[in-house]
DNA sequence: AAGATTTAAGACAACTTTGTCTGCAATATA
DNA sequence: TATATTGCAGACAAAGTTGTCTTAAATCTT
């Protein structure tokens, strides 16, 4: 897995909050519930996030979490720079010890290549992206299949 | 990290079994205590190779492990898949659930771009030219330096 | 002020990966 | 045959990630 479950988690709930109307604070339980994702674990994430400034968050009754800026300032690599570092960007692929990058390994310069080219797709994809995405074409964000909740076969 | 660690230590292994002259059988414990590996860590990702017919072994005194083939008839890329699988090569990005592929995120095609990129550079790369680097320009195999072993700098 | 709701914070458990240890099987040598 | 050397195999431990639970702090409602 090229990027962690935080990660994914986080990614996943941004794009729920991005794809709902209106900019309210929305609680975590009730974006755990409906993404089916541990409730403590997004939490935590959540407030990874609102630690970088890219949700904020408000506590107590009708409190909850929402995005600090609008979907279309916030880009995926804002996401994942803030969950899993920006170490997968820089780190190298072979990990000789000592290797002090004088005298690269014949992948060194290719992996490097690859890396920006990473950095910049998610540089590209704005959270609004993928949550026009998820409105218009239905994609899933849980296994329970919220955002077309009406046709899931039940038994028989 | 792209690649697990045993996948490093496996290749790290394979670099130093292709950088020795001649293709003799070779010990895990020597090759353990040279690059400063667990030995019985090693011993296990060395039988995977072995299994994948990589490497052959043989077991009593005076044997050992030994590439199976020339080193330039192993690539990269058949290191990786042996020891990581290569479902890295083939996995999604954003792992929405249930994703079908049937209406790809804006993610999908170009991750599988670069997915293919990262492929194509482990296809090219052989085993050979990793030992040439190596034996060339004296790269760092270990903590330890041990192909020039010659001046690490003690105490004072 | 009291109680309910919600995020924040941290302890703890489960699981995965990584690393260690012990015994076994095969082989060579004597 | 006895002994030493080596890879094979599996149990076990340590560490990191993922997931759960409890308590505290902030805020609203009454
Ligand atoms: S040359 Fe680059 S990719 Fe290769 S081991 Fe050194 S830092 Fe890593
Ligand atoms: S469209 Fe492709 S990358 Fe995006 S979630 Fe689906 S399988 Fe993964």
């Amino acid at each position: 897995m090229f990027l962690s479950k935080s990660c994914l988690y986080g990614i996943r709930a941004a794009i729920y909050m991005a794809s709902v109307e209106g900019n309210q604070f929305m609680s975590i339980r009730h974006i755990s519930d409906t993404l089916d994702i541990s409730f403590h674990f997004l939490t935590k994430i959540l407030q990874t996030l609102t630690q970088d400034g890219i949700m904020s968050s408000y506590r107590g009754p009708n409190g909850g979490i929402m995005l600090a800026r609008s979907p279309d300032a916030i880009l995926l690599i804002d996401l994942v720079r803030s969950i899993d570092g920006d170490q997968i960007f820089t780190e190298c692929f072979l990990g000789l010890p000592n290797c002090g990058n004088a005298v690269p390994c014949p992948v060194h310069d290719h992996w490097a290549t690859i890396r920006t080219d990473i950095a910049q797709l998610l540089s590209t994809i704005k959270l609004s992206d993928l949550a026009a995405r998820v409105n218009t074409f239905g994609h899933r964000l849980s296994e329970n299949d919220i955002l077309s909740s009406i046709k899931k076969p039940e038994s028989q």
